[in-house]
DNA sequence: AATAAACTAGACTGGACCGTCTAGTCTAAT
DNA sequence: ATTAGACTAGACGGTCCAGTCTAGTTTATT
């Protein structure tokens, strides 16, 4: 469209005109995962990015549009520490339990279960952007998690016969009870002990579940 | 208010009108868990339940009022077989697959989903409804699993620490990772062999950590 | 038959909001 | 100094919707 080429000339004819794009990326992702994509106006992405509302519209194609924008920064952003593969240790536990932790962090953190609230309030209406968050979130952590598994069970350290299968019930474990009552709004951010807590707990279950006789 | 109190009148003069209460509340259910509250009209509703949106506000004191009856209706409806004391049998395996069984057949069926999902949504708006959800579902279903896990722990059966925690634990697996795909909408209801397994994997390892040494 | 209450159909008010448009300001390059 | 493009502030049209109101119809009771 002539909007997009004109925000290709912005990126394309000085840094500053990147810096304005990110002031309203960062204003919409606030208000956004605040409000909530229906109860969030543009008026008041506008007001707090400081930038009049014919700015947004010169950076981006409409509602709609930012929308997909920002959720797909947060994705790429906040989704990385999980994404990354898991340092192959000898020590099963103390693995597990560092993936554990990182994930917890990640998606008990305000801003990782924000994101996924929202996510589940519109995957009716963007069901590309649900697709894309569970790619890059729990589908990647727990391929990655599958593969260090398979190695532990190759070495003979573990018993898994279903690498994958395994790992998604581990993640299940982690998010146990807090992440139902996390996604109600029912507990604010859990303290580290508790985080703690329920990544022992996780552990435990799951090498005793697979655990070599 | 005086509304309240002609819709008293209508309960309390005829049946007839306690029929068409239900039916206002059965297309509420319809509307509001397939649109979400703020996609949901008032036009919409009376639309669905063919009456005129004047009934409707003569028997509800409006939107958010509307939306919490149906709310606390289906918690009651819906969560009513999750609720349910566990059969008290003294083969564990059998009792946890049964009980398994009725929580996701009841949590990942469409409509469990959709109030869920419109839950999570509205939280923040709701907050006494999100608690009242948990309350009567997935807390509830815990303490009474934690019952029966107290009890295979006095009989020698089952070596069972914290029966509440490893309940809570117990029903985390369950959801597995179904649950967060179910959430996204990525997949749509399960077919019966897909649950069978998910019950299967959730008793195998539930047992494997709970094993007498 | 008369009467009151329940109900219907639809108009209407007031407000929110998306997206556009106008008019003017600021900045930077020629 | 001039000029073009980025930006601002705010008005505006169009749409949608919650909740109210009006006028007329049905239903049930007496």
């Amino acid at each position: 469209m002539a909007r997009s080429s004109t925000a290709a000339k912005h990126r394309a004819q000085n840094g500053a005109a990147r810096s304005k794009r990110e002031t309203i990326l960062d204003a919409a992702t606030r208000v956004f995962l605040d409000c909530g994509y229906g109860d969030a106006s543009m008026d008041a992405v506008a007001r707090e990015a400081g930038v009049a509302k014919q700015t947004i519209y010169s950076y981006f194609d409409g509602k709609d549009a930012l929308f997909e924008a920002i959720v797909r920064d947060k994705c790429e952003q906040l989704l990385e520490p999980i994404g990354m593969p898991e340092a192959r240790g000898n020590d099963p536990e103390t693995a597990l339990a560092r993936t554990a932790r990182r994930f917890l962090d990640v998606v008990l953190a305000p801003e990782g279960m924000a994101l996924f609230r929202t996510l589940v309030a519109e995957c009716g209406r963007f069901p590309n952007l649900a697709e894309a968050f569970y790619r890059s979130g729990p589908s990647l952590a727990a391929g990655n998690l599958a593969d260090y598994l398979a190695e532990l069970d190759g070495k003979g350290i573990l018993k898994v016969d279903d690498p994958l299968r395994a790992a998604r019930l581990f993640f299940a474990l982690l998010r146990g009870d807090l992440y139902i009552r996390r996604l109600l709004d029912l507990d604010s951010k859990p303290k580290p002990a508790d985080v703690e807590r329920a990544v022992a707990d996780a552990v435990r279950v799951f090498l005793a579940a697979h655990a070599r006789r």
